[in-house]
DNA sequence: CCCGAAAGTCGAAACGTTTCGAATTGAGGT
DNA sequence: ACCTCAATTCGAAACGTTTCGACTTTCGGG
């Protein structure tokens, strides 16, 4: 036996004493080889026990690596948390699979990693962000110099594919709501402000500095409805355990509020629970909304007023995009529908 | 302006007057170059808008894609809901992103899919599985094929590196602790056997087919303690809404189990849920155990006994893992301690 | 019996790096 | 002034494919 020097295309071609451009073509699948080529050919790759083309000498050769980069910002054990996040991603990656697409986690590039980042030195055709600061977004900077097409999640931005949502009206909506019901003390729980923080009130200006746009749409509502909300509770997390830290913090603030809006079903969840430990009841007491339409069991009989997202229709339009994007189509910005969904965690406010 | 052919390093060193491979060994941070050589590169770099090393002839000519492959079985949203899953991803992909790997996520190449599947066409350096079925598992024919290390979360191969935990033992434990309390009927909710099925009662041999190891181990175990479960209950995921069902398809049979052994915290905890749709009290009237020592908020006042697993230092090491193959090292099996912890979930069997 | 087209097959030139060993330069020692 | 050595820089050969135009055959038709 010789050095195991792994057998190349060249090996199967002198084997099958064919040459190697009819190889290339036997396996690429492109122009015609008869019958009996293609099986002299593969008799020889199985003698030698010739894996197939080297991905990595395609990738070069053909300018493509057939991966899609997926920037996840956040740890990803927050990321993930979350049953929507999870349907738009299992949609996504299930589609870009289908179409022979491998799908890259990337750690969002932080601007003290700037060097050696993945986002900048991964091989790949294109990129998602799960969403997007709206100021100050190292990535896009990034992709911009790589000139990689990329599309956006939650937000959008210039050049880039985008799926968006009027999470903002739908917010408003749910404010308008619970106005309807009389409520005057209105909280809020929001998904995290933009750099990563503990779960707190927070006292500043509503809608200063670098947001991830959902937390800004949701906000901004407030406004839209012109409603000023009595506590803003930042959460670090779109997770249950936040919720219930924030509604303690809320229901703990001197305008002890009738009504808490809260950005995600999760949230909200962990809100409810904060309000049974402390002896209040929904919606007798206090009213919760949520976002997104998540099935919560543990949560019942409660069945919060929220807004239904579907996040396979999501991750299916991401994946359309990305398609479009890898075909050189300009890129396609979408705007899905939405509409509030009542349920019983919302009522008159008590007297 | 000509056809926009993106600038390479030949570009770059013609503009700088440089050879080729000076501006290599610049990027590279190999061999030495004198500052002011490094200046210059730079300049004519910045000037031709050039963006680093293409990283796909990087790969080809270094034979590295600096890229893991992650084998999701199921449907990502069943595989990553759960939230120890999700911790382990989490440090594993913490871990080799610093290590400046980025991981490549993989559906599960299935029989049917034999044909283009990313496993076998995906560029990377090394794979890690998140299980294996003990028999007809077709993802590693592949990497055999492909010659790629690869490692193994839930499960060993021959040639593989894995991290295993002594699960039996410790839910041997949690049957004998259960027996102890008297429990004569004692049903077990499992996870997924192997291919996907749906949660419902299983009424086969209790070991046969192709299952994934834990499953396997876990149900082992009930020989181990001499005990024979009164119902099988598998489930389709470890998901609450699977022991949810799980439970009442438990709770529902015809001998009632006084105790539920449960192969995850999550089906443990949807398995209570549905104890107390039925009335039952945990746990006076049924004692219910799970595995993974998850913290539940939505749980409270019960406190599973379970069996807590490090599930950042199962990431952590298998990161490592992987480096020590990326370097050539023989594939380490290690085995992570695993003790029960007793809650408020169990008690004495009721007359 | 010759011509043109169709069907297969082949050669050779990229794709954009990394990685030697070799060549150049300048300084220091004698 | 000559030689050695260290510090840099350079040339050229891979890495393993894809792709395009060119080159054989083979075959039907005139």
């Amino acid at each position: 036996m010789s050095a195991q020097r792994r057998p190349t295309m060249a090996d199967v071609a002198a084997l099958a004493r064919v040459s190697l451009s009819t190889v290339s073509l036997t396996y690429s699948g492109a122009g015609p080889i008869s019958p009996d080529m293609r099986a002299r050919v593969e008799k020889a790759a199985t003698a030698l026990g010739y894996a197939g083309p080297s991905p990595r000498a395609q990738a070069l050769r053909s300018g493509r690596s057939r991966v899609v980069g997926l920037v996840i910002h956040e740890q990803l054990q927050y990321a993930l948390r979350d049953p929507f996040t999870l349907r738009v991603l299992d949609a996504l990656i299930g589609d870009l699979g289908e179409m022979g697409l491998g799908v890259l986690l990337l750690p969002s590039p932080s601007a003290d990693t700037t060097e050696s980042n993945l986002l900048a030195t991964a091989s790949m055709d294109a990129a998602v962000l799960m969403r997007v600061r709206d100021h100050d977004e190292p990535a896009l900077e990034i992709l911009a110099r790589r000139e990689l097409p990329f599309g956006i999640v939650e937000g959008t931005a210039p050049g880039a594919a985008a799926i968006t949502i009027p999470d903002r009206r739908a917010t408003a909506d749910l404010i308008r709501h619970l106005v309807g019901f009389g409520h005057e003390r209105i909280a809020t729980v929001t998904l995290p402000r933009g750099t990563r923080g503990a779960t707190a009130i927070y006292e500043g200006e509503l809608l200063a500095g670098a947001l991830w746009t959902p937390t800004r749409n949701r906000l901004a509502a407030f406004e839209d409805a012109g409603v000023e909300p009595c506590v803003v509770v930042e959460s670090h997390a779109s997770m249950v355990e936040a919720g219930v830290a924030a509604g303690h913090l809320a229901f703990g603030h001197a305008s002890r509020p009738t009504a808490v809006v809260c950005q995600s079903d999760l949230l909200a969840g962990g809100v409810a629970l904060a309000a049974r430990e402390l002896g209040l009841d929904v919606p007798e007491d206090v009213s919760i909304t949520g976002f997104d339409g998540l099935d919560l069991p543990w949560l019942q009989p409660l069945d919060l007023t929220t807004v239904p997202q579907d996040g396979a229709a999501k991750g299916h339009l991401i994946a359309q995009s990305v398609k479009a994007l890898l075909a050189g189509a300009e890129p396609p910005v979408i705007e899905l529908p939405l509409e509030i969904r009542i349920g019983n965690s919302t009522a008159h406010a008590p007297r």
